[in-house]
DNA sequence: CCCCTAAGAGACGCTGCGTCTCTAACGGGG
DNA sequence: CCCCGTTAGAGACGCAGCGTCTCTTAGGGG
């Protein structure tokens, strides 16, 4: 009478339960046993793929998010490029609350790396800047570099806002908060073409 | 037999024996039960005060940690009195794994804001640099004002690192990185005396 | 078509939760 | 100085979920 699933679909639908528990109830009550019961199958087919469940929940992330952006299109300026980055970025972060973030990560620290930085496309990005004439360099400290993306992952942890509930406008007003009052005068100040020897303007 | 403790007594037994299981297995494994039992005393003890282990733990850190800073003193620069700050902050901050810090803010997220801003001293710290005439104006964006401690607190949580296991070179480094690569050149670029109406040099 | 791998199901012992019950020490009010 | 109410100290209880294990049987590869 059933028809049992193997593989890749077994999993798929394994991966879409453990997906489907973390949103109805949180990270916190995520259970083996709830998924298990949820995709009606044994618990020993899910200790079989993964060891615990925060490797059964990131594998159900990267299932359902996909995997990560790999280029950014050039939009025409830094301030663009880096604001097509940082809607990428709150386009997934919409599923991430920061009750899953801290749950994850209180679980697995090394974990902090997979949300962290892919510094190849931001420095690309300096440098089509630097190409077009916005900036003298494009050789800027790592910290300035990821401070923007850093900044969004920091807020993506506070508190118990999660980006989810944040509207279009709040979330654009965030972004030019970050770049304009923050990142762009920072850059200019390091690299801007009226400082061309790339030194702070003061000392 | 046994002299019964009461009261304050009873509870900084309670307090210091929780931050004891914290510091030696991790918040992860600290359980109502294992603090029970090390202060041989019963469960309903602790519940009677607690609702469960995060109200615990919090107020075991209170308990360890004291109540914090209230003023900065003046120590002459912008630059010292930020310096000044952060080193309170990595003072406490020894006592904070990352993995404690998830693990609280994953079970009690409103908590975040206990770790959060003191705009107080800061303010006061602005406004010190103003009459110095270091800046033209003390009134800048919450988010600037904020940034070096958001980026210590966010350093705070990345990776397995623990403010306990870096250096005090290596704590100096960074601090100098965040102040001098980060935040002084942004304050500069905003209200640096060479340029006086307060606006990024660049748009 | 057969056989071996793995799915589906659930029992098992264990740890820790949060509630409850019981006894007796302590200390404040008389 | 004693007595009584509060609460410390101890542990039993039922429950949830863990991670391991055993068992039966579906179904795909050879």
């Amino acid at each position: 009478m059933p028809s049992r699933r193997r593989g890749e679909e077994l999993e798929a639908a394994i991966l879409e339960a453990a997906w489907a528990e973390i949103q109805e109830h949180g990270y916190q009550r995520l259970t083996i046993e709830g998924v298990a019961a949820r995709v009606q199958t044994g618990k020993q087919v899910l200790y079989r793929r993964w060891p615990n469940r925060v490797h059964l929940a990131v594998a159900a992330i990267r299932h359902v998010l996909g995997p990560l952006v790999e280029t950014v299109p050039d939009a025409g300026s830094l301030r663009e490029d880096y604001l097509t980055v940082l809607r990428l970025m709150a386009g997934r972060a919409r599923f991430y609350t920061p009750e899953l973030l801290h749950g994850l990560l209180s679980e697995m620290p090394g974990l902090h790396d997979f949300f962290s930085t892919l510094p190849g496309f931001l420095a690309e990005i300096l440098r089509r800047a630097a190409a077009r004439g916005e900036i003298t360099h494009a050789d800027l400290p790592d910290r300035v570099i990821n401070l923007p993306l850093d900044l969004v992952r920091y807020e993506g942890m506070r508190g118990t806002r999660n980006w989810a509930t944040l509207a279009e406008v709040d979330l654009e007003k965030f972004f030019a908060e970050i770049l304009d009052d923050v990142f762009l005068p920072l850059v200019m100040a390091l690299a801007g073409p009226r400082n061309p020897e790339g030194r702070p303007p003061i000392g």
